[in-house]
Parts: C-alpha cells; structure tokens; sequence
DNA sequence: ACCGCTCCGATTGTATACACTAGTGCGCGA
DNA sequence: TCGCGCACTAGTGTATACAATCGGAGCGGT
C-alpha cells in the first residue's frame, strides 16, 4: 500500500465514507492533491477506480462528484445483495469446512463476549460490526466463486456509504445476533435451502433498518 | 468517444476480443502506445479499466497480462450469469412494458428472417448474436435495477472472451431463438416463475455449449 | 560447479508542463 | 432592459520527463 495512487484511494474513500466529502459534493483534482500530498497522476488513478466502484460519478471535462444513494438505489443494492448473499450462503452449506465453521462460530463467541461487555454502546456496534463483515466474508468464500465474493465486497462497499449515516441501536445488533446464529446452525446442518433463507432475512432486515422511519421500537442499520 | 483514453481503452479491448492479444500475453505500455497512437498516461487509464472489468490482470511494477478463464471460471460465471438473468427476467415479467414486448418480438422477428435469409452461416450468427444481445438488454432494463444492468453488462463482456473463440452452429443458435420465443410468451403473460426458468434454461445451454466436448450433434457457442 | 551478490537494463510509477474544453460573466447591440 | 456572443478562466485531458522498482545477466566466492 506504498503506492501513491493506493494511498490516495484510500485518503479518498475514508473522507467519503465519513462525510468529509459529502454526497454530490464536487471532487476538485487540485483540492485532492493538496488533500492526499500527492500529485495528479495517482489522484486521477484513484478517482477513476472510485468511479468504477461507483463511489464518485465521472462526468467528461467535468471531474468528479461524490456520488448519492436515493432510497430507491438501497432498495436495488439490497435487493441484489439478498440475492447473491442468499445464493452465497446456500452455495456455502454445501462447501463449507468444519474450520471455516469453527472460525464463524469464534467470531459469533467474540460477538457475545462484546456485547456482555461494557464497553461504550458505539464501540460495541463498531466491533459488531467487525465480526459481522469477517462472518460474511467467511460465507462468501466457502461458496467457493471467486466472483462472487468480489461482487459481494463490491456491494457491500457501496453500503457502506449509507450505513456510517446511522445511529445503530443494540436491538437491532441483537436481531444481526440471531440471524448469524441461526446462519451457523443451518451451514453446520448442511442445509443448503435453510441457510439461503436466513441470509436473506439477516439482508432485508438490514435493508429496513437503514430506513429513516422505525416500525416499532428503534431504527438502526448495520446487519 | 473521442476521447484518446477512451479510443485506447476500445482499441484494446476489441484486441484482446479478436485474439491480437492472445490471454496470458504481457501488455507492455510502451508497445500499446505504439499500437493505440496516444501517449502513456491514456494507455495506463484504459489498462486500469480493464482490470476493473477483468479483461485484465495488473501487478504492481509488473504490467498487465491479458486473462485467461479455465473451464471453472466459465462455470462460475455463467451460475452467476444464470442467476442474476434468471432474477431479471422474473422482474421484467412483472413490470415490462407492451412498447418493450413489441420490440423483442420485432428483434425476434428480425432473427427469424435472418435464420431464413441466404446470408453465409458467419454472417448469419452474427446477426443472430447482435438481435441477441438487443433482446436480452430489453430484459435487463424492463428489470427496473440500473445496479443489475451493470453487473450483466459487466459479466457478459467477459463471456464474451471465451465465446469468441468458439464455432457457432446452426443449431445451437436454433435452439436459442427457441428460448427467446418462449421468454417472450412467459412475459407476455407476465409469469414470473416461467420468465425466470426459461432465462436460466438459456443461460445455462449456453454455458455448455462452450465447452470442447459436444455432448452428441453439435458444439459451438452463442446464446 | 553451484549458489549468491551486485549491477544494469527494461518497465512501470509519479510529477509536471502543456493543450483543450466548457462554463461564466461581461459587454455590446437591439 | 433583455438577449446574444465573445473572451476569459478554472479545470480536466494528454504528453513527456524523471524516479523508483523489478528481473536477469554476469561475476566472484565457496
């Protein structure tokens, strides 16, 4: 990650993920390079992958813009990552190895021993969060499609966006809980339809989540 | 597209499509200057692209080498393919338009003529191929997901670099144009669960007519 | 003879200068 | 006063020069 081009990316996205950069603000060639301490060139590079990882919107002559997500672009993205996660994880029950299910079912302990903890409630989702991207990115690799997983990261990258605009609350993270538990029964059961049907519930509950408007008791993202 | 990053980035791609640059070949920039007539900096940015969408490999200080798919990497994409068609094509049943329905029976039509026509079998599959990709990009639009556009999009063009290679056979385009009739029955009645098999059907034949060994009358590619 | 080290050439990564485009604001004319 | 057009400028697109890096060839030591 020495590379000035990498290096700018990352300075980039950060700054885009946590609102330094807000949506449809424009991204000035010149500003970003005195922001990333590099030159032109890898800041270019940058925004050109950004822009394929549909973090910006290039527009010819035009440089670019951070790009927004409406409610109905969520609705798409996680409609599509039901689809493929479900897929991936029905792929996954019948692939999985008993250490990559040892390794969900640590992550699932470290889950419990963070929220019986008593760290603040932001470090704790924070962590949630942590353990949750590596129990899905365990699933996504045991379906054993390469693309898919690169599709998957791409998805969920784009989420993300969206999601760093959220209060989490710790029902919420409660329900993600149970959702990865019941994941595990099912991936250790080798049931290929079960473990499908969960993932997609643990995605379209995320999806409901981020909605601004609670149903009932709280609103919150994270999955 | 008068852009020179663009004009390299298409002069390039059709390169690696007509096996100028065969897969696995290195790309150096210095010789795609020479081949494309622009400078490096447009040469990098259309490499970068093409990683982006696979049709290459970069490593850092290495260059680009042209991919290549083994038969898993085939299988891979067209699961992933039949899939998100499939998902597609089931949307579309429920929300296409009668001007989109009319257009696919006009571009299946057209295939009938062509089929019929006197052309030479090259031309006439090539015909084929282009009201294909026509039929199929009505589908993925009556899908109401942008998202999904540009994942088939994306992973059509790489199937596109194994079919290529292959010889189309009059058959198998027959059975194809079969397909094509059937979905637009399916969403003419706005059977969601037919749309969706029959799409997948389609997919997955013409997965297996990629492969070398022709299971009895024919081999060749195209869907 | 074989292994390892160093130097050199080839190739990519980065910086910067120059070219072009498009948007903006001012001025001129009706 | 309003509309049109032109010039100016900010900003992106392209070319090229310079720096860093990798791989291989050649040499020397063991």
């Amino acid at each position: 990650m020495a590379n000035a081009a990498d290096r700018a990316y990352q300075a980039i996205r950060a700054a885009i993920l946590d609102r330094t950069f807000p949506p449809n603000s424009r991204l000035k060639e010149a500003e970003l390079v005195a922001f990333c301490g590099v030159s032109r060139t890898p800041v270019r590079e940058a925004l050109r992958r950004l822009a394929a990882e549909d973090f910006v919107k290039i527009q010819r002559n035009q440089g670019a813009q951070v790009r927004s997500w409406s409610s109905d672009d969520l609705d798409d993205l996680f409609s599509l990552r039901a689809l493929l996660e479900g897929y991936a994880a029905g792929r996954a029950a019948k692939r999985i190895s008993d250490a990559d299910l040892r390794e969900i079912a640590a992550a699932i302990d470290e889950m419990d021993a963070v929220l019986a903890g008593g760290a603040a409630q932001q470090r704790k989702v924070a962590e949630f969060l942590r353990l949750n991207r590596i129990v899905h990115e365990i699933v996504w690799r045991a379906s054993g499609s390469a693309r898919l997983v690169s599709m998957l990261g791409r998805l969920v990258e784009q989420a993300l966006t969206a999601h760093t605009a959220q209060k989490y609350s710790l029902s919420r993270v409660a329900q993600s809980h149970h959702h990865h538990q019941e994941l595990l029964h099912a991936l250790r059961a080798r049931d290929e339809a079960w473990a499908e049907a969960i993932m997609r519930s643990h995605i379209r509950a995320a999806r409901q989540a981020l909605d601004p408007v609670p149903t009932e008791n709280a609103a919150g993202g994270g999955e």
